[in-house]
DNA sequence: GGCATGTGCAACCATTCGGTTGTACGTTAT
DNA sequence: ATAACGTACAACCGAATGGTTGCACATGCC
């Protein structure tokens, strides 16, 4: 599987990146939301007040970011989430965070020496 | 605490601008990895080829964002990473995975049809 | 066929970004 | 006091962003 194939650079600026608007997140978050269902490109421009091209080339971001893939369905375009970069994204930040605590046990160890042994971890 | 105070719009999209950069992204690792301390400004800046002025002004995108906290020390600046914001970063792809997941639940009931509900919307 | 619809793409524009160099200023060291 | 260090900030530059309008083209409907 595909799954855990980590992300170059680029990749996750791209990512990043594509998660950083206002609108593009919420365009994820309305393809994924519960009562949802894929949605052509104009249907999903017609719920913001900016051109047609402009949320177009929105689209065009998540999906070469792979937030988003477009399946050709007749003359529309389908748009679904894709939840998988999400978890790709997720699991950097978490991977930080695990830096960051392995860190704190480290200096627990260092704070916790000159009294209560506490609890070794 | 301040920990579940959610992020404005514009938060979010410094936050993840913040992240959509391989410097910066580098940054943050490094003062989160577990033999890092915090670090001086010009100690960040000669881990890279560019120009301190730059490594300057991207931590001070750290900083806008929430991701890094500056405190005076003499005539440095010693910056430390926070990672209360990659937290809340992390919460916000949580819960639009989370959406899909609920979305998913309802899918599967549709999926677990007998046959296709011909009902066309 | 002819027309409306859905999409993509190019050109353009103002703003922001990521980088540079140079300058100013407070702090530390000699 | 003077020099060196650490930081901040401004001005500038090329490239990328986020938006616009307009046009081309394929598909679907009469």
């Amino acid at each position: 599987m595909v799954a855990h194939a980590h992300l170059s650079d680029a990749d996750l600026d791209r990512l990043f990146r594509a998660l950083a608007d206002t609108t593009r997140r919420d365009i994820v978050a309305r393809l994924l939301a519960k009562g949802a269902e894929p949605a052509s490109v104009s249907t999903i421009a017609a719920r913001y007040e900016m051109s047609f091209a402009a949320v177009q080339k929105h689209v065009a971001v998540l999906e070469e970011a792979g937030l988003v893939t477009k399946q050709p369905k007749g003359r529309e375009r389908i748009v679904r989430g894709n939840p998988e970069r999400l978890a790709q994204a997720r699991a950097l930040l978490a991977r930080l965070e695990g830096l960051w605590r392995a860190r704190f046990s480290q200096l627990d160890a260092v704070l916790a020496e000159p009294r209560t042994p506490k609890e070794k971890s």
